[in-house]
DNA sequence: GCCAATCCTGACCAATCGGTCAGGATTTTC
DNA sequence: GAAAATCCTGACCGATTGGTCAGGATTGGC
């Protein structure tokens, strides 16, 4: 694999388990056993390190997004595929998410962060339609963070013993308990 | 107000929002009207300051959770008692419990991370009996987690807007529906 | 074999970090 | 009202940070 292509995915997981300021270009550099002046020759700033790092989740996040849009995805009558889906990516890209999630105030500082926030709200607002109020908001809210915390800090909870098939299953089924539940029951 | 106290105040702040390590002693001291050298007369370094500023909140979690695990709460029986008393404490407490959650890598650095993990392992012991599976623990740390940063960076979701009693309610409910469930199907 | 382009690095730099310290202001105690 | 204790601060320090740069390896085209 090339020195590049080896930084990139070392940064992500230092970015993911440190979190970015945390994560100094030296640490990356030591763990992807390069120096550290060959970590800025790829990348000429520690923000465009974690920029390129995000570009792969991004793009595929952007694709899945348009798809929603597109299909009517993530409208109530179709939460369970929306669903699907959207664990898939959280399983596939949570290292990414990790580090959007958990970095809401560097978005105006780190490009891939701003972009990131803005698809994350687009998402909402794909989700919880003209038909739904803020409950379901707050629903989506919690669905995402949890779900995706609990894939990373995993640790904490006894979550990182689980079978890869196992941990899909098991979001599935949270989600779609959360999400599912039509909040019939009006207070006044 | 005291200097000591507007100290302690504003580095919680901070630390909830920026995370430790990218707030300053010289950031804190900026938000409080003090001068740097002030924050570490009253405060030895930054890592005792992190525990002060945590110090209530993790007192508050110890009684929740002593309470818990003597009167028998948060067992599967009693599950709503828990969940209204977990939402209480997550809203009083959310600036701590966000420092907490999003700082497990610093655990074994600052003490009082390292004991609030370690009372966060408690809790999720006592909710998760031995009746319980692994799809449990998967629920409770979802829970937990999206229920923090659905209350903190709320932001990015339109959260930010609600009603503190709506939040409240909300919250209850979409806990309630994620942890009340009996997982009755069980695969083989 | 040689030249050019690419890749990689050690040495260095200004800025900022957490933390120390001596001393001035303020308050408390008697 | 003076002595003592407490509070607060500017100036300073070593260490580390992100980033620069000149030059040494490696590689590919011919």
């Amino acid at each position: 694999m090339s020195h590049k292509q080896r930084i990139l995915e070392v940064a992500l997981q230092r970015f993911a388990q440190h979190g970015i300021v945390a994560t100094t270009i030296q640490d990356v550099a030591d763990h992807a056993d390069v120096a550290k002046a060959s970590v800025l020759y790829h990348f000429s700033s520690k923000d465009e390190l974690v920029n390129h790092a995000l570009t792969p989740s991004l793009e595929a996040l952007e694709k899945l997004l348009s798809q929603m849009e597109q299909s009517g995805l993530g409208q109530s009558d179709s939460r369970e595929g929306f669903i699907s889906y959207f664990v898939d990516f959280l399983i596939t890209h949570r290292l990414a998410t990790h580090v959007v999630v958990s970095h809401p105030y560097l978005a105006d500082q780190i490009q891939a962060l701003g972009k990131a926030q803005q698809m994350m709200g687009r998402m909402a607002q794909a989700v919880t339609d003209q038909t739904s109020g803020e409950d379901d908001r707050l629903r989506f809210g919690v669905a995402v963070s949890g779900a995706t915390y609990a894939l990373v800090s995993s640790g904490m909870l006894g979550v990182d013993t689980m079978e890869p098939e196992a941990l899909r299953e098991g979001l599935r089924s949270v989600l779609g308990d959360m999400m599912h539940a039509p909040a019939q029951e009006v207070t006044s």
